[in-house]
DNA sequence: AGGGACACGTGAACC
DNA sequence: TGGTTCACGTGTCCC
């Protein structure tokens, strides 16, 4: 079926004069739209069908991405057949801030790394007597070779205590959280110092999450479903 | 701005009759669609320019309340500015199966409730000397008050042999998790008693699930976002 | 120019 | 019938 029509012309209208009818909404009348009336004369009518006919092919094109993204979305709700678009959509809106909520309820009561990449660096105690603190840094990502390699290099480079580390899985993501101490320097004020030392770990950890991102971001093989960040990366240091 | 047009009428539209040019697909070229000329003399002009404007309108109304939850989906996006609409329609596509695909990687390796209503019961062992059989039967489910109670209740009709029950909880929603042996009953064939008790229990738990169902579905309370399932009906009791 | 993306009004189909 | 949904071609803006 072919619903296509190129607008109503007259019969006059090879000779790119045509009136036109508008519809104004906010009087609701219509009002002869007599402005713009010369049709570009001087194109040839051919020229003007061919691109009219591109322009319609391509805002078809654009119509069936749209949809088909819209029926798997449909494949994917429950119970989403007979729903109307913006039905659909509502409910794609629901499931993901449920999915997200239920990630972060899981990720808060269980150590699991998600799929948000995240470094989370914080003071969690402070030694009244010596200066030193007690630090917590965490890093999550996409598993690679060489990552653990990588962390243990950088965190022996900060020149920290290291008290504790644990590493988790969870299909290809992995978080690792290291529990440590800075070293006792007595020279510098102990705020700067600390700071200095937080910045630090952060940049090391953003390094080595660059590097991640690096091997897997632009790999460009269609196979490898993207994942995609649950959080807006400006969480990510929060 | 207005755009909107009624088409582009003659002179002669007064009179009902209006020649267009129709863009054939197919061949590529302008025909003149002469077919359907007598437009409904019969109506007035006035209604027919009423009903369109309504249409049109309702449309423009339609396209607001689509294109409102495509700018909440890219609220949820991470950098989904700049996104057209048919890329960032692929993101959600992404993100939803990234989230569920975690959320049941997560529920495999914990025991943690998910968004789906869930009812499970399977045979894990079998007792060659004297017939009983272990069973674990789940249910996964909104909270209500009385739940416990009922699910209790419920076991407590079903006349097994309770061996371990366990409850776990993730936000509103909770997971009971029995573990029991049929009593020994040497009257009926095993087999068929076996069915029997599977699918008692079944239908047990989901008369426990319905009412949980018809706390909270039709409740209609605006403030109270509904979940959504996971996973299609289907896949409750496979 | 020339192609992409969007909003628009409209015809058709379904209740 | 009116009301609603969808696909369509088109005008317009932007690169």
């Amino acid at each position: 079926m072919n619903c296509g029509n190129l607008g109503e012309f007259c019969e006059n209208e090879a000779k790119g004069v045509v009136q036109s009818l508008v519809l104004d909404s906010e009087k609701g009348e219509l009002v002869k739209a007599s402005g713009r009336v010369e049709k570009k004369v001087g194109k040839s009518e051919g020229k003007t069908i061919a691109a009219l006919k591109s322009h319609s092919e391509a805002e078809r094109r654009r119509r069936q991405r749209i949809n088909a993204h819209l029926s798997t979305l449909r494949s994917l709700v429950p119970s989403s057949d007979k729903m109307d678009k913006a039905a659909l959509l509502a409910q794609v809106v629901c499931q993901v801030k449920q999915l997200k909520e239920t990630a972060t309820h899981v990720s808060e009561r269980f150590f699991i790394p998600l799929d948000s990449d995240e470094i989370k660096v914080e003071t969690i105690a402070e030694n009244a007597i010596d200066g030193t603190c007690l630090y917590r840094a965490s890093i999550c990502c996409e598993y690679r070779t060489d990552l653990l390699s990588d962390l243990k290099e950088t965190i022996n480079s900060l020149h920290v205590n290291l008290i504790k580390s644990e590493i988790s899985t969870l299909g290809s993501r992995v978080k690792n959280v290291f529990v440590f101490t800075n070293l006792i320097d007595g020279d510098r004020a102990n705020t700067e110092a600390r700071q200095i030392l937080l910045s630090s770990i952060r940049q090391a950890f953003s390094s080595v999450l660059d590097k991640v991102s690096a091997f897997s971001e632009y790999s460009a093989y269609p196979n490898k479903r993207q994942r995609i960040s649950c959080f807006d990366s400006s969480s990510l240091f929060r």
